[in-house]
Order: C-alpha cells, then structure tokens, then sequence
DNA sequence: ATTGCCGGGCT
DNA sequence: AGCCCGGCAAT
C-alpha cells in the first residue's frame, strides 16, 4: 500500500491516480484483513472447549434422537471401512478441494486457511496428542494396563480418532459420556454409549489409529464432497475438536467452515478447471496467486497478463495485480466492466502508458481478454 | 456516462 | 505501416 502510493509519478495526474491505487489497494488488502481477523475468531471459538459442552448440556431430547441416529450412521461407516475412508483424503490438496463450491453463499471472509493451519499445527501429534489429552483427563487408566488390553478382549473407543482402548466395558461407557458425549450422567446417555465403542480381540483392530490425525482440512473436505454433510461431522475429526464435540454440536462448527471453505476453494476450483473457459480465470487467479501457490499458467489470461507484467515496473505490476476485480464468483461471461485495460488501469491522462492498441483505438494487447 | 474496439480514413 | 478517430455495442 504505502510503497505504491509512493511510487514516483509521472506528470500531472497525481491526484486522480493516487485515488486510483488507493481505491485498488483497499480492495486488495481489506479481505486480508479481514480473513486474518474472522481467523483469530473462529480459533477462538473452536479452541473453547467450555462452550461445546453447554451445548451439549442443553440438548433436546430430539437432538438426542438425532444424535442417535446419525451415531449410527457414523458407526456403521467407521466400522465397515476405517481404513479406506482414510486415504482419500490426504492425498487432497487445498487446491484440489472442489467441495460446495457455488452453493455456498459467500461469506465475505476466507478464514479458513489460517484457522486449519494453526488447528492442525496444533493438533498435529494426533492420536498421541489425543492419547495425552485422554490421559491428562482420565488418569484412571495405568499405561501397562493399557498396552496389557491390546493383546486380549479390550473395548476400543470408536470415537473419530479417538481409538481409546479399554478393558472394561464400564469404563469405556464412562470414556465416551465424560469425553465424547460431553454428559456426566445422564441416564439416557446409556444406550447411545454402545453406538461408540466395540469390543476388540486383538490389537489389530485398533480403529482409532487406523485413521491418525485426519488434518482438519481433510476432514471438512471429505465430508464437504457430500452434500449431507450432517451424516459425517464427528466423523474424521482433529482429535481435539472431536473430544468435545458431539454429533449435534459440529453443526456450527461445519457452517464455518463450509463458508470458508467457499471463500478459499471455490476460486481455486474454478481456475483449475480443466477446459473452463479461460474468462472465468482472471479474477480469482490474481487472487490465489497471492494466497496459495497455483501455477499461473492454468490460466491464459493471468498468465498472459503476468508476463507483460513480468517486463514492466513494479508501480505497473502493483497496477495491474491488485486491480483485480473484487468479486469473489465467477460468471460464465466476464463483464465488460471486469476487464482491466489500459484505459481503465491508467487512465485517459496516462494514455502515453497504454499499449499501442488502445491508443489506436484497437483491441487491447497488453490486457488480451 | 463510460468503456472497448471495429471500421475506416489520413499521412 | 503507423496513427487517429467516428461510431457502435455493452455496461
């Protein structure tokens, strides 16, 4: 900001540029603003375990019901195929996320990169992480006891990423109400308990670290691609998160993150887009090009834009780059108002600056469409 | 009203 | 070929 409105200035149209680039600049820089900030709320609010649990103090008895429901479902996909649910989703990029796309209004923010980077810079250690967190919170446990239970019947805690193993059956009714359910002792909590362990022979059925430390990108991603995405929530949680979110819980917990989720893929996906046409490009490209390290040949015209921009001075290149349209969705048919060219980049009294072509009056050749 | 640029004229 | 502009369509 400051460095382009200090650039040097050629002539006598100082004022009117100068409001130029400021106008521009804002645009650029205010979304950085405030993704950053909706960031540092939504870690706020997902790292407070406190307010999960009121939740889950409060529920009705037929989010209870639901609950049941959807623990069920749960249960049956994890235990049918813990492991292969597992692979797809680390071998998805951030790039590559096409979930919700269009669907999702906008939110006016993309917070979601930096709040799953640092939750999952946070959680990274996964299971151990979790392992320690149980252990911290449920000291009743002795390690030997434990690894003792991996070699005869244990009841393994099928918990998203939990994968608490216990030798009583007690004990793990108490590990999922007190971790996972979020209830001390609620009565009706008993039969919804069984939905969330099993009892295992050996230890090679440890369904917990079957599926280790799914990142939370991942995890919003796979169950993003369905479109009900109520029927996974807890399923593939960070460990953190999920200890203490219930089924009902993660409702809002999904709604963030869908909205950033659309914030931060959809123009992604829609550059990538093989054989999409090359209009819909510019506009997000510019932009992902300074968030995320998408080659900038996937899209003609950026790139085409770029490589002018490549030969010419920063004040040209801070131009050009920040004066990408703010507009976060894309149209089939790029408005003529969107296409940045000479005239509209330096205006009449810089026409001197234009490409030959427009000066004549021509088809732009430095700003092709 | 502004913008992009085709078509055409002038040198 | 280089340059310029009237005029039109799109916004």
């Amino acid at each position: 900001m400051t460095s382009v409105l200090s650039q040097p200035r050629p002539r006598t149209t100082q004022m009117q540029t100068q409001g130029h680039d400021e106008r521009v600049c804002m645009h650029g820089e205010d979304p950085d603003a405030d993704f950053s900030s909706d960031a540092k709320i939504h870690q706020t609010n997902l790292s407070f375990p406190h307010s999960s649990r009121l939740d889950l103090h409060h529920r009705s008895p037929e989010s209870v019901e639901m609950d049941e429901i959807m623990a069920a479902m749960v249960l049956t996909s994890l235990s049918c195929s813990p492991v292969v649910q597992s692979p797809p989703q680390k071998d998805l990029l951030p790039g590559e996320m096409e979930c919700c796309g269009g669907d999702l209004s906008d939110s006016g923010s993309s917070g979601y990169w930096s709040w799953d980077r640092g939750s999952v810079r946070d959680r990274s250690p996964g299971p151990l992480a979790d392992e320690g967190l149980l252990m911290e919170l449920e000291p009743a446990e002795p390690e030997g006891q434990r690894s003792k239970s991996l070699s005869r019947g244990t009841y393994s805690c099928l918990w998203p990423a939990c994968g608490k193993l216990l030798t009583s059956r007690v004990g793990m009714k108490r590990h999922i109400r007190f971790l996972h359910l979020g209830r001390g002792g609620s009565e009706q909590s008993h039969r919804e308990e069984d939905f969330y362990y099993t009892e295992v022979s050996s230890d090679d059925e440890e369904t917990g670290p079957s599926s280790p430390t799914p990142s939370f990108s991942s995890s919003v991603w796979s169950s993003c691609s369905s479109t009900q995405s109520q029927n996974t929530p807890g399923h593939q949680e960070t460990p953190g998160s999920s200890n203490l979110l219930s089924q009902s819980a993660p409702s809002s917990v999904w709604q963030i993150h869908t909205e950033h989720l659309y914030q931060s893929w959809s123009p992604v996906q829609v550059t990538v887009a093989p054989g999409s046409p090359s209009i819909c490009s510019w506009a997000p490209a510019a932009e992902v090009q300074q968030k995320s390290q998408v080659p900038a040949s996937r899209s003609r015209s950026v790139s085409v834009g770029e490589q002018w921009l490549e030969k010419n001075s920063a004040s040209t290149r801070s131009h050009a780059v920040s004066a990408s349209p703010s507009r976060g969705h894309c149209s089939f048919r790029k408005g003529r108002g969107e296409a940045k060219k000479c005239r509209k980049v330096y205006g009449v009294e810089r026409r001197d600056q234009w490409c030959t072509a427009c000066r004549w009056k021509k088809a732009c050749q430095r700003f092709p469409d």
